[in-house]
DNA sequence: TTCAATCATATTGTCAGACAATCTGTCAAT
DNA sequence: ATTGACAGATTGTCTGACAATATGATTGAA
């Protein structure tokens, strides 16, 4: 039987819970894109010895947020502009498989809770704060997978996001657009509410573009600006 | 200048050569779905070090291929029903997105290629030789996600297949389905030479669901023989 | 001055060995 | 049959060592 009061076995490792923290320096910008990860600087950061450092590096390099280049080290993986449009493109793939699946799967309980957490972003309107608009973001999209139940769906959405969380100096400098934001998960949200998963995923896939198209925009300006 | 003359900076390394040859050993089932991956087992099988074992089964376990638990060791991920569903379900979106990128983005040589190794497939029916046609599936592949232009799609396209390659056991004993398989990824072609994106991807969507439905059922007869 | 070859230094890649923490199976006691 | 304690095996982590490679400085020559 596992039980909902099974402990947790994840984590319990020095070496995840670095994995972890590393992951979340790099997503929260305090170790920024480009940036060299040496091993020594790492064991000193973090209080542990190179084996570890090096058993995560390798992990966070899977997951692309890192880079490594033999002998010479790892680095931050730093995003281009093809590479942006990429992981959007997939990320619009996914997530309209994951609004798909949702309304097909997700039980009444969790239908709920989605429709509060858009109750919520509406209110943001407004008054926006970036970090509670991210922490409602990050609602969103953990209620959408869990009740999306795909596992495989889960863990890659989770890797692609966190990738795309290092183009938030361009998606923050476009958070003029959070009306159309809204309007566009609200026509999502309709979807579901309707049962229409098919219409649903499109609106998702939709959504996803607008939001990229807006992000490549900016990078290519700033690209401009700041190029050789 | 990153020229087609540039040397290959990947597998210089041991550790890198380890992964790609622990995960070519749990491909071709040499390592089975559940089987213990003892560090000292894994030592003596690949002649290196514990340190570059621990970094292998970690980087394994990101991808999936390799289930981990601490203090007991790693295993060979096993699959069970609903996890082969949920990777159907997400391949059949991700190959679908592969078409329409393709249908989109792919030179005309690469269209004529991916067009000429679909006359090889079904040049094969009739007399079915299994490496044959993995490998004729294979170039399918590579050069569909070649061809989508998306490095992001085809990192993860080729994650989430690997991880399917664990079910050949059922996708061979369902291999009296090429026919029909064959007559699905003809439609797929077709879409595709008229440019049609579209229909390339429900085409293809349908193509996954179809053959997921059969490993699936597969899958529930064999585990209600040898089960517990 | 500029360019090329050389060399010193720092960093990464790999190994071996040690010890602590945890798991698993055994066996005696109840 | 269940409990508790124990022993052996395996994993988790650290440290130190040395080899392989990259980088930057220095030197020498055109």
């Amino acid at each position: 039987m596992s039980s909902k009061y099974a402990l947790n076995r994840d984590n319990v490792t020095l070496s995840s819970r670095l994995v972890t923290s590393m992951r979340s320096a790099i997503l929260a910008g305090d170790l920024k894109g480009g940036e060299r990860l040496s091993e020594r600087a790492m064991t000193e950061m973090f209080g542990v010895s190179r084996s570890l450092v090096r058993e995560a590096i390798q992990v966070l390099a899977v997951e692309g947020l890192v880079t490594v280049v033999p002998h010479k080290g790892p680095t931050v993986t730093l995003l281009d502009q093809k590479a942006a449009a990429d992981l959007y493109r997939v990320r619009g793939s996914l997530e309209g498989l994951a609004c798909e699946e949702f309304t097909r799967h997700a039980s009444e309980d969790q239908r709920q809770e989605l429709f509060a957490i858009f109750d919520r972003l509406k209110d943001m309107l407004g008054r926006e704060d970036a970090d509670d608009l991210i922490e409602a973001k990050n609602d969103f999209y953990r209620c959408l997978l869990t009740g999306a139940d795909n596992d495989v769906l889960e863990q890659m959405f989770t890797q692609l996001n966190n990738r795309i969380v290092q183009l938030r100096r361009f998606t923050l400098s476009a958070s003029g657009r959070f009306p159309e934001t809204l309007k566009e998960i609200g026509a999502i949200i309709d979807a579901i509410r309707d049962g229409d998963g098919a219409s649903a995923r499109l609106l998702a896939e939709a959504h996803v573009a607008a939001a990229a198209a807006v992000v490549i925009r900016r990078f290519a300006e700033l690209e401009k600006t700041s190029e050789l």
